[in-house]
This record gives structure tokens, C-alpha cells and sequence, in this order.
DNA sequence: CGTGAAATATGTATCGT
DNA sequence: ACGATACATATTTCACG
């Protein structure tokens, strides 16, 4: 069902998992493959929406302080037309950047990226109050942020 | 300290953030600048590290199920030396994709991804009861990633 | 999948503001 | 100091074997 991801597909995505602002030509000398080929696999990954995105990281620490909340969100009904409007609700908020459906008490946890406290405050009004299926939530104030690595588990071996 | 960011640095943050696959051209074009002095600032804010990497996001989805774990680890004492080793063992952890250090009760908020239960068992093995300073952990499954975006905080206008 | 040639982009030097 | 133009170099990308 899913597009046939051999060694030398895997061998690309390992690559532009670490570094995609490579070059074509020398993700082609690292892979093996001649850069034609090595291109039009990388297009394939693309097209296929396995790549999904090229991003940028950024250095939050040097844009300016800011606080890593992790909050748990706890609702009152488990109902999924419920969820899926929380979801939307957490998609449109910027400062949610990460959100997590769980199984067990708590319902979802996000991680919420803000200047301060006053913003930590005026986001749990827009978002959290004002969703009226939320219970209650607690959170977790994080000053730093030990690891953030965004690559994906790739398949051992095909 | 930091190096000065102007509207342009950040219009081209803003851009790079959404999607680093843009040729220097197309990125020129939209913060309105000749290719030239779009890439020369580009490369200034790679070197200055505030770019620190350029990534492949990849759709997990599709690369085979897997679980997302979020793990609250609470730990015995609060000496900063074995917070430090503990970090070590984190980052040194292929399955922990992220780490918050927070305040409060827990100590740690991981973000773990696996492949299935088995793997997540061996995981618990080998870095949390490994740890000899780790009093209890608290896992929370998540069948479903919501939202994951990577997007740092830009400063509003300078 | 590889080779070679055309199209395109990146990178440099110079000049102007 | 910073950006634009013009030119040289390198890379991407296509057609073909």
C-alpha cells in the first residue's frame, strides 16, 4: 500500500532528515546514485508526501526568552465530535505548537511555546476557558528545553 | 549582543520556517530583494546560528505505525549534577524525539517515539530504571499526533 | 540508471546610494 | 553599510542511450 522504500530511499531520508539544505549533486556522491537519479527519488518522496515538509529550525534562545509549557488537558466528555473541535481549536492557536491525543485520564497534551506568563495566561482564556467541553488542565512550566530532534523512525531494513 | 534582526531578516525567517525549499530566487522575490543581497543575509543568519539546521520533515504516518509517548519522569533529588547525567542519557536515547525540563512535581517531560509496546518496555529498561536517580514515571499513549509544527516565536516588529 | 547538453540558480565583483 | 546590476561559476534538469 504504502510506496516501496528501499536502502537508497532510506539513505536519502536519513540525509535530508539531518541537513535538506544539501545540494542534489552531493546527496548523490553520500546515497551512490548519480544526481539525475538521486533527484528524481527525491521528487518521488516528495510527490508521495513521505517528505512532507522542508523546514528551518531556528535558534528560539537567541530570538528572545520565552517559556515551553507542557499542558495537560483533561475534558469532560469523550465524544468525538467534541475532540475534533478542540483540535481545531488548538490547530488555529499559534502558540500551541505540538498537540497529543492520549489514552487514560488526561485527554490531550500540548506544548505551548510563549513570550511570558501574562501571554500564558491570555492563551489559556482564548483556548483552553473558552472550550466548554474542557474539565480542567494542569500545566508544566519548562525553562529549557533539553532535546528537540524533529527526524522520524525510518524502517531497520527492507 | 544578539545580531540585529530588521523586518527583512524576519520576513525571511518567517518564510524559511514554512519552507526552506525555496530556491534564493523565489525567497528574494517575496521579502522583495535582489538574489544577491537575499543570500547574503541568509547566509549571515546561518552562520550567526540562528538558523541552526534545515530539515526534512517526514510524514511517520506512512513510514509504518509507531506510538508517541509522552513520559513525566519525577526524579529522587534535585541536584543539578545528576540532572545533567540524566540528560546526557537522554539525548544519547534514539527514541526520545524530545525533552522539557520543568518545574514543579515532575521533573522531565519526554516525548518518545516507538514502534510498538515491545520496544517501548526495552526503552524503559535501558534509560528510565537505568537511571539511579529516577524515583517514578508516568506514561501517557498517544495514538495520535494532532498538530507538530516547528515554527519558533518571531519577535513582532522591531 | 547513467551520460552529456541546455536551462536555471548560485555566487562574486563592482558600482551606486 | 547595504542593495542592485552584470557577469562567472555551479547546479539542476531534460532528452537520450
Amino acid at each position: 500500500m504504502s510506496a516501496s522504500i528501499d536502502r537508497l530511499d532510506t539513505a536519502i531520508l536519513k540525509q535530508l532528515q539531518q541537513d535538506c539544505s544539501v545540494t542534489n549533486q552531493q546527496l548523490a556522491e553520500r546515497v551512490g546514485l548519480s544526481p539525475p537519479a538521486c533527484l528524481k527519488r527525491v521528487r518521488k518522496l516528495k510527490q508521495s508526501g513521505l517528505i512532507k515538509q522542508q523546514v528551518a529550525l531556528l535558534d528560539q534562545e537567541q530570538l528572545g526568552a520565552c517559556l515551553h509549557m507542557v499542558v495537560e488537558v483533561e475534558m469532560e466528555r469523550d465524544r468525538y465530535d467534541l475532540y475534533q473541535q478542540f483540535a481545531k481549536r488548538v490547530n488555529a492557536a499559534e502558540e500551541v505548537k505540538q498537540c497529543y491525543q492520549v489514552t487514560g485520564e488526561v485527554d490531550f497534551v500540548l506544548i505551548v511555546v510563549v513570550a511570558d506568563m501574562v501571554a500564558y495566561e491570555a492563551f489559556c482564556r482564548q483556548v483552553l476557558y473558552a472550550e466548554a467541553n474542557m474539565k480542567n488542565f494542569r500545566t508544566l512550566i519548562s525553562m529549557k528545553r533539553v532535546k528537540f530532534d524533529t527526524s522520524a523512525v525510518l524502517p531497520a531494513s527492507d
